[in-house]
DNA sequence: ATAATAGTGTCTCTCAGACAGTATGTG
DNA sequence: CACATACTGTCTGAGAGACACTATTAT
């Protein structure tokens, strides 16, 4: 109920109703903006977190995040805090929202509303703990043996952040098939066999390596070819850069899970 | 920053740290649960709106919604509020989450974050207006004329609620896709063509009736015949029920938007 | 030489688009 | 009867899966 409510017959002007609001009078609820960071380094999927140097859960690994502040865009409390504790800087168009985790008692403080964004990266930066994080480094995603994608023997992270980082890996999964987000976790200028690793690790199954370029080539504006070549372990391969599609069409699909 | 941290080395307990915190020494952000309610209605796509009885943006439409209850689940929130302002209930299986609006300003009384719901539904219910409400009705969101869709002159709704809409109707078309969501828009039984009808109500295209039947019934789980059949306008057609099946392997496309 | 990866070509099967034609109701 | 919608069958072309083969480097 709105015990502020403005009666519709209460004759005020909006000016009037509005001098009159006081939002003190609201029950206090915590709203803070995590961040599940994802890369992919040697062959494996990864995720960043951080050690909580303070209470609650003090120790625990925990996603980057913190409360919002009160005058501050909700993206912009998420890239905030990414800095503050990791040192990580984003750029705006690789961090969405992933969900929104609001369930009472999730937060032993009080009654706390989390805004979860999802970012990728490459594996050029190296996070540097600070402020409220006493450590922080990647963690390969099947190494946290999350219940929520069908393991056992989960690491015991903080608050719900198991929950929430498994919401965000099958986010990354999704996309992978219909946008052009696999070039998000590679440095460029990258070979097709960088690219096709990004697909491999984060769905973690093989593809086959010619229908894979045929079907990249095929996508207009998915890769720019830069004209150079980089050696590898065999014969040398064409380098590209990202172009300037977003959407894939027709889709990359993953296999069934059947 | 977080006034209230507990440094790592004070040597509290997380006991005693949570006896002394004070959730009120926190400035109050407002959290609200809006809903976009989604319809088909004589061939055209709808969102159900309520007429504001109060400050602010009174007499405007805008979404149902309100204050989410300090005790209660983000989830419970969004179908209170759709009950108690239009009387429509909603299974929980229909209610998803859209996205989450706090840019400060989008609310004159505080601020404010808003966990926007996506929700779908038949023809078969019939809003009733009711506390925050002055009147409810659906509106086919052509005649919204959204500049978010590309649209001109569109109606003035209260807040960003416009905004919020037109996310919703972009993911709603997203899903028809690759999920079974189509069914969930017609009342059971139902034949092919009231289903290929949403479908074209939705994407605002027309389709190929054998091959939306070929594609259809050519996915297992997707949809269930009856048995039974109802008369048309022409010959009488097949009824059929949801199937168990979620996910489309592989999905309906839609044509590119050029 | 072998190993390893990049890159090309091609066969086949699935499936979507297009459309012809049949079935069965109503006015 | 015409008309409308439901339903069946088939041709075709795009594209994915699978795989054979060639190219170019390192050791």
């Amino acid at each position: 109920m709105d015990s502020q409510a403005a009666s519709s017959d209460s004759g005020g002007t909006e000016a009037e109703f509005l001098a009159r609001y006081d939002p003190s009078l609201w029950p206090s609820i915590g709203v803070t903006a995590d961040v599940v960071l994802l890369t992919v380094r040697h062959g494996r999927l990864c995720v960043l977190l951080v050690e909580r140097a303070n209470h609650p859960h003090q120790g625990k690994w925990a996603l980057p995040g913190g409360f919002v502040d009160i005058e501050e865009d909700l993206d912009a409390a998420a890239q905030r805090e990414l800095a503050e504790e990791t040192g990580v800087a984003i750029e705006a168009n690789w961090l969405e929202q992933l969900k929104t985790y609001g369930t009472p008692g999730r937060d032993p403080r009080m009654r706390m509303v989390t805004i979860a964004y999802l970012a990728f990266t490459n594996v050029t930066q190296e996070p540097v703990a600070a402020d409220d994080a006493r450590a922080t480094r990647f963690f390969a995603i099947e190494d946290l043996h999350l219940p929520e994608l069908g393991l056992t023997d989960g690491m015991d992270l903080a608050f719900d952040h198991a929950t929430v980082i498994a919401d965000g890996v099958e986010r990354a999964r999704a996309k992978l098939e219909y946008t052009t987000l696999a070039s998000a976790f590679v440095d460029e200028p990258f070979t097709l066999g960088d690219l096709r690793r990004v697909y491999e690790s984060v769905w973690d199954i093989t593809l086959h390596e010619a229908n894979f370029r045929r079907k990249v080539l095929g996508t207009p504006g998915f890769v720019e070819p830069t004209g150079t070549t980089a050696p590898t372990d065999g014969r040398p391969a064409q380098l590209y850069r990202r172009g300037p599609a977003e959407r894939l069409h027709p889709p990359i699909l993953r296999p069934p899970p059947d």
